[in-house]
DNA sequence: GTGAAACGTGACTTATAGTCCGTTGAACTA
DNA sequence: TAGTTCAACGGACTATAAGTCACGTTTCAC
């Protein structure tokens, strides 16, 4: 059975977050997102599209290709 | 100035599908997704989520990393 | 044991993803 | 001519993502 593409794509950010030593409030800061949306998302609670990955991935410094 | 992720996923989706000589009703048969949806997909008009990425991926036989 | 920083979550409104009905026009082909 | 297939698009609708808030929990240091 395939892993939940959501949890997949929120624990990879979780992974490239914390290399960065960044703090979701930091990340949400660098995204331009909510604290607790990048929290639902990192906890694959979230079907997130490609405009607010993309977000997420630029606050990262990371190519979208990247989160998957 | 960045290409609209929304105009290059598009783009994108419509290459693969024509290398696979697909139209679009029937890359939206292989989905599970709407043949309309497709078509405002590819054309830039649809902020695609991450499942229904993954459906379109499936269909095309790639992996969503390949569509960015 | 208290204070602060980080994380987790439920509930909520607004915006839009995604479906389902249809039309139109272009490109073919009998 | 008519008939078919396909891309593109529209209106109306339902389902769900976006975005936010209040609050609780965990984990430290002091």
């Amino acid at each position: 059975m395939e892993m939940d593409i959501r949890i997949s794509v929120g624990n990879k950010i979780k992974e490239l977050r914390r290399e960065r030593n960044l703090s979701q409030e930091e990340l949400a800061l660098l995204s331009g997102l909510d604290r607790t949306y990048i929290n639902s998302v990192e906890n694959g609670r979230r079907n997130i599209s490609i405009i607010s990955l993309e977000k997420i991935a630029n606050g990262l410094r990371v190519k979208i290709r990247n989160i998957f």
